[in-house]
RNA sequence: GGAGGGAUGGCCGAGCGGUUUAAGGCGGCGGUCUUGAAAACCGUUGAGCGCUUGCGUUCCGCAGGUUCGAAUCCUGCUCCCUCCGCCA
C-alpha cells in the first residue's frame, strides 16, 4: 500500500512512476476521494469538540443539581449530525483504502523501464551450460525412465499439474531441502522457522496477495483459511502490528514450506513436468531492515539465493525485471534463472524482491530509530532459495548421463546417504 | 464438541457511566549526587489522524447498540487460557 499522504503531495510524481507499469491506477478518483474525506474529517471533528464541551458542562450541573435539559437537547441534536457524518467517513474511509489496496508498488529508480520481460536486463552468468554428445533427455523422460517420477499415478489421486516422487527422486527433495536450509542458517545468518501452510484472509491481504489475486489462491472451504502460494506469506506477516527498535533490524528468516498455486490463466504453459505444478516445495528467505539498509539487503538475498546454484555447479544468469514485469508490491526485483537442457533454456528458479515500505505499510510493521523519533515502516523483502521443484529438474537434467542415469552433484551427496547416482 | 475464565500503553497491571488528561509498577530517557558507575531521589516517557504547530480529534481485542456522555452497560464476533470429551 502507498502513503496516501505521499500521493496526495506529490501526484505528478507518483503517476509519471506507476505509468511506467502500464496503468494510471484511478489517481484522479482516489484524489477527489481523499480532499472529500479531509472536508469530512474537519466537520466531524469540530462537532465532536462541541458535543465534548456540552457533556462537561451537563456534568458539572449534574453534580451541583442543575437543570441541564438544554444542553442535553443540543448534544443530542449534534449527536444526530455527528453519526450521519460519520458514516460518510467511514463510508469515503472504505473507499480510499479499498482503492489504495489495488495500486501497486512504485518501481524503484534502478528498476529499468520496459513493457515486458523482453526489456528484462541481464545482470550476470555463471556456470558452463553443459555440452552433451546425445540429445539430453527432459527430467520427465529421465524421472520416468529411472522410476522415479510418476505423473500419471498423480493424476489419478490429484489430477493435472500434481507429481509422485519415488525412492531416490523423493530423498532427493528431502535432500535439498536440507541442503538449502543448512546454508542460509549456518553459513548466511537466518533463523530458520516452521509456519503455518494454512494463513486467514488478513495475512493474504497483508503481504498484497488479496484483493486482487484471489484467483491465483486456493481457499479452504467454510473457512477462513487459504493454502499459502509461498511462505512469503506467513512469514512476512510473523511480525505485523509490532513496533520494533532499530537494534533489532535486520531480521533474516528462512522457512521451507509447501506452496499451492491454482495457476489460473496458465493453461498450456509448461502442461507436462515438474515446472508448474500446483503444489511445489520451496525454500523462502524473508528479510526485515531498516529503510537506508534495503537496497543491500536485496543483494544480499541475490547472493544467498545463487551460492545454492553455485554449490550445486549449475549453470544459471540474473536477470533485473522491467517495471511492466514486476510483481505487484515489488519496486526492484531480481529473477535468477537456471539451466534446463531439455528446452534449451533458462527458466526462472528464485525471485528476489524489495518491497520498500509497500508491504509493511499494509501489516503495520514499524520500527523506532531511536528513543525520540517517531516511529517508521520497516523495508521487507524476499527471495526463493531456492524452488525445490525446480532445482530437481535442472539437477536431472544437467546431471545426466548418456545411458540415463544421474549423477549426483557432490555438494548434495552428504545429504543422499553418500548416494552418487541415480541408475 | 461441553463448561468456565480472560483480552487495557514497549511490558506487567488497576479502573466497571461524568477532573481518565487511563492509577501504580517495570523498562526507557533527562537530571541531582558521584572521580566514574551502581544505588537512591526528582522529573519525564503511547499511537493514528486533521489543521490556523499549538490546539483539536480518535484509539482500552474487533464490530454494532444504549446514553447528553462509554475502557466501564447491552448484543454479536475473533483470539487466548483452564477443565472435561475426542484425537496424531
Amino acid at each position: 500500500m502507498l502513503d496516501i499522504k505521499l500521493i496526495r503531495e506529490n501526484a505528478a510524481m507518483i503517476r509519471a512512476r506507476l505509468s511506467k507499469r502500464g496503468g494510471d491506477y484511478g489517481l484522479d478518483a482516489l484524489l477527489s476521494l481523499d480532499a472529500q474525506r479531509l472536508r469530512l474529517i474537519q466537520k466531524t471533528e469540530q462537532l465532536k469538540q462541541s458535543r465534548n464541551e456540552l457533556s462537561a458542562n451537563i456534568g458539572e450541573k449534574k453534580k451541583s443539581g442543575e437543570n441541564s435539559d438544554i444542553e442535553q437537547a443540543k448534544s443530542r441534536e449534534i449527536g444526530g449530525e455527528i453519526k450521519a457524518l460519520d458514516e460518510s467517513l467511514k463510508k469515503t474511509g472504505e473507499e480510499i483504502e479499498s482503492m489504495l489496496l489495488s495500486i501497486p508498488n512504485i518501481p524503484h529508480e534502478s528498476t529499468p523501464d520496459g513493457e515486458d520481460e523482453a526489456a528484462n536486463r541481464e545482470v550476470l552468468k555463471w556456470g558452463e551450460i553443459p555440452k552433451f554428445s546425445f540429445a539430453p533427455k527432459s527430467h520427465v523422460e529421465l524421472g520416468e525412465s529411472l522410476g522415479i517420477l510418476d505423473f500419471g499415478r498423480a493424476a489419478k489421486i490429484a489430477g493435472a499439474r500434481f507429481s509422485l516422487a519415488k525412492g531416490p527422486a523423493a530423498e532427493m527433495e528431502r535432500a535439498l531441502i536440507n541442503f538449502m536450509l543448512e546454508i542460509q542458517t549456518k553459513e548466511h545468518g537466518y533463523t530458520e522457522v516452521a509456519p503455518p501452510f494454512m494463513v486467514n484472509t488478513s495475512a493474504m491481504t497483508g503481504s498484497g496477495q488479496l484483493p486482487k489475486f484471489a484467483d491465483d489462491l486456493f481457499k479452504i472451504e467454510n473457512s477462513d483459511y487459504w493454502l499459502i502460494p509461498t511462505a512469503e506469506v506467513p512469514v512476512t506477516n510473523i511480525l505485523s502490528g509490532e513496533l520494533l527498535d532499530l537494534s533489532d533490524l535486520p531480521i533474516s528468516y528462512a522457512a521451507y514450506t509447501p506452496c499451492f498455486r491454482a495457476e489460473a490463466g496458465s493453461y498450456g504453459k509448461d502442461t507436462i513436468g515438474l515446472i508448474r505444478q500446483h503444489q511445489f516445495s520451496k525454500v523462502e528467505l524473508v528479510k526485515f531492515t531498516a529503510p537506508e539498509d534495503g537496497e543491500r539487503q536485496l543483494e544480499r538475498i541475490l547472493k544467498d539465493a545463487e551460492e545454492i546454484l553455485r554449490r550445486l555447479n549449475l549453470p544459471y544468469r540474473v536477470v533485473t525485471l522491467c517495471s511492466g514485469d514486476l510483481g505487484f508490491s515489488a519496486a526492484k526485483t531480481y529473477d535468477i534463472e537456471v539451466w534446463v537442457p531439455s528446452q534449451n533454456k533458462y527458466r526462472e528458479i528464485s525471485s528476489c524482491s524489495w518491497f520498500t515500505d509497500y508491504q509493511a505499510r499494509r501489516i503495520n510493521l514499524r520500527f523506532r530509530r531511536d528513543k525520540k523519533s517517531r516511529p517508521q515502516f520497516v523495508h521487507t523483502l524476499n527471495g526463493s532459495g531456492l524452488a525445490v521443484g525446480r532445482t530437481m529438474v535442472a539437477v536431472m537434467e544437467n546431471y545426466q548421463l548418456e545411458n540415463g542415469s544421474i549423477e549426483i552433484p557432490k555438494a548434495l551427496r552428504p545429504y543422499m546417504g553418500g548416494l552418487d547416482a541415480i541408475v
